[in-house]
DNA sequence: GAAAGTATATAAGCATGTTATATAGTTGAC
DNA sequence: GTCAACTATATAACATGCTTATATACTTTC
């Protein structure tokens, strides 16, 4: 089926363009910590079992995770009011900024290599934006 | 400047779709092993020193990453005939059945998940694949 | 109000990286 | 031709960020 195909190039592309952007803007923090951080930012103030399941790494990891998060003041733990037993993670000012920095850093070296294809390449990438925003919100419980 | 905007929302884009796939789908092997396999896959026998510069990590590392490699029969030493401090690392046959089935495992995931894009987004997400395509490819040396 | 369940923390260990340095081979000046 | 300086890889010691197994503290249910 000729759709197949066409599916397998595209999920080949993104794949390849995976590769290409770890290479291209090597990032100081870790994967997890980054995309923890963004998670707080987006959903507000999680248990840290709910980050370890939305993170796929265990939650001792995710305990040690929030630890770092907390020494270098990026996230804060409040008590859950509803249940003694859990903690609630929340992202802090300085972490906000972090998330920030880090976003512009990557998007600005993506911006440079982006301003070197020509006109044509770019309006396709720019036409495909919104399709790759609804294909990353698709699955969002 | 209303390009600036718009290279800024590909790049913001690019940069989700990054996170969004790593969640998708997370891979066994480290990304370093899977990356370096792919350079040897695809730019055949190279030094040690090499391999580090490309994956932008230490000499060390890169021979500690290769003894793993060697250990598990998926990448072998070769002696460099005009240099003798050199080794050259070759990818096996069973280091390309590694790397084929890890690809294809990925594909297979995002497949299923463009799979439920409507057929607007689909196609411009097909449109999209040369641009990605020369993107990757524009500073290969 | 105790037994069972759940949320987080701690402990021990493994994988994968780092820097500093050692070893082996090469090259060029004399 | 040989020796000093350079280069390629390996080894050593250590850091980071995960893992599984288990302990602790709290909650729920009967």
């Amino acid at each position: 089926m000729a759709r197949d195909r066409e599916l397998t190039r595209v999920a080949d592309g993104i794949e390849a363009l995976v590769m290409w952007v770890r290479r291209q803007a090597p990032s100081q923090v870790s994967s997890s910590t980054a995309t923890t951080l963004d998670t707080l930012q987006s959903a507000g103030p999680l248990r840290i079992s709910e980050l370890a399941a939305r993170e796929s790494i265990s939650q001792p990891g995710m305990t040690t995770l929030i630890n770092r998060l907390e020494a270098a003041g990026q996230a804060e733990r409040i008590p859950d009011t509803t249940d003694g037993r859990a903690t609630l993670v929340r992202i802090t000012t300085v972490g906000r900024t972090v998330l920030a920095d880090r976003h512009e850093a990557r998007a600005s070296a993506l911006r440079v290599e982006l301003a070197g294809l020509n006109h044509d390449d770019r309006e396709a990438l720019i036409a495909a934006v919104p399709a790759i925003e609804r294909l990353i919100n698709r699955n969002r419980n």
